[in-house]
DNA sequence: ATCTATGAATAACA
DNA sequence: TGTTATTCATAGAT
């Protein structure tokens, strides 16, 4: 007995990927996929860049419909903060001293040790969570207590931390960088203006303040799986 | 007669990838090829979502050394202005209507229509390229000439136009928008700045009168090869 | 920098 | 969204 199957039809062209022309896409509701996969891929890509080689990445996407997506380590603004001054003509940042120095003008160094400790804790963190230890919905009761002695964000991790530990400290330094952020920010746009005329008075470091929620994003987010876990990233807010 | 080959060493483990973890590369000189492999890849990355969905994309990468590289669609400048409005907290933008309105308004609905041109005209330049056709080193004759009635760059692009045509087309779009910016710059910074106190007299657009140079990266490098056909980025500058 | 085998991302379907 | 067949990116070696 001899079956012929599937005359009918496409022989079997397959499933799976086709080569496709790197076009604009015009059907919108294919464009929207395409944007959607490739915008999660892309930030994963850089994720993994900033883990791999302790690179500091900025990516701010709008979609075509105007809908923005942001992804930053170890944060968008300090990146665009950085951009911003570096992109200046000015050669010597930071080089000349300004007569009336602020105050707390230490914030800066803490910054930068807040950073890279936090860039370990994340890398931890992720290790963790890859090695199969199941968190269960992070409640959070951060603010474990500020000791004594030195700042403890800056003691050393005990390699044995438990992963819910791990989490919270993260939290806890999540709330620290938005703090911090918003005191340096004051002083990164005085510096970015400085050179070129006018000098603010106060109340500049405004752009800031807002994306708050967008802040909170990091590493909270259950859903959206695979890289949430490193990086700051918002989905659509304004516009 | 039977032959005994390769009985010596791995038998074949073979080249080729493996698996990596994502954790920090300790290995400096492989962390720094990573490096510039990945940025590669998720600048095309980037391009390509541009090209594809329409996107504009700003990515901004310290490398682990401190170097700073960029990647913009249509220009990371633009992206970052608007992420900075975006981000503040006021929800009318552009909406309050401010007394002394500049006399050059118009300058903005201008500009987006000469960014949608110029997405078109570079897309068509890669699809022209993708198509073998062979490029000689560009030599600059920019400047075709303005002619009376309505923006020359306003004009529907002919189907047909010649690629070394399209290509200088390009070169004068870019010469274009770098001068729009300039203009468009003062006001975004004035309109930034507005809502929170101070509003600064003059002179605050200097961010981006210093990036002249990285701008004319965009599509120029022949090195490099695939895509700085689409975007704008820039290698290491300044730090 | 160039070359491959392999790991990942993703276009087309469901 | 989730699945699968493919193309694409890239780790390791040259």
């Amino acid at each position: 007995m001899v079956v012929i199957k599937k005359l009918t039809k496409t022989p079997k062209p397959s499933k799976g990927r086709k080569k496709i022309e790197i076009k604009k896409i015009t059907n919108k509701s294919s464009q929207q996929v395409t944007f959607s996969k490739r915008r999660s891929g892309l930030f994963k890509k850089a994720s993994e860049l900033c883990v791999l080689c302790g690179a500091h990445i900025a990516i701010i996407v709008f979609s075509p419909v105007h809908k923005i997506f942001c992804f930053g380590h170890p944060n968008v603004d300090f990146i665009v903060d950085r951009y911003i001054r570096g992109t200046s003509l000015d050669p010597d940042q930071d080089g000349g001293g300004e007569e009336g120095a602020i105050a707390d003008d230490d914030i800066v160094p803490a910054l930068r040790a807040l950073n890279e400790d936090y860039d370990e804790v994340l890398q931890e963190l992720a290790r963790e969570k890859q090695r199969g230890v199941e968190l269960k919905g992070a409640e959070r009761d951060r603010r474990a207590g500020g000791s004594g002695d030195g700042f403890w964000w800056d003691k050393a991790l005990d390699n044995d931390l438990a992963v819910e530990e791990l989490e919270q400290y993260v939290i806890a330094v999540e709330e620290l960088m938005q703090k911090v952020a918003m005191k340096a920010d004051d002083m990164m746009m005085r510096s970015l203006l400085q050179p070129y005329g006018a000098t603010v008075g106060a109340a500049v470091n405004a752009a800031e303040v807002g994306d708050a929620d967008m802040a909170v994003n990091h590493l909270l987010h259950e859903n959206e799986g695979k890289f949430n876990e490193y990086g700051l990233m918002g989905g659509p807010s304004f516009y």
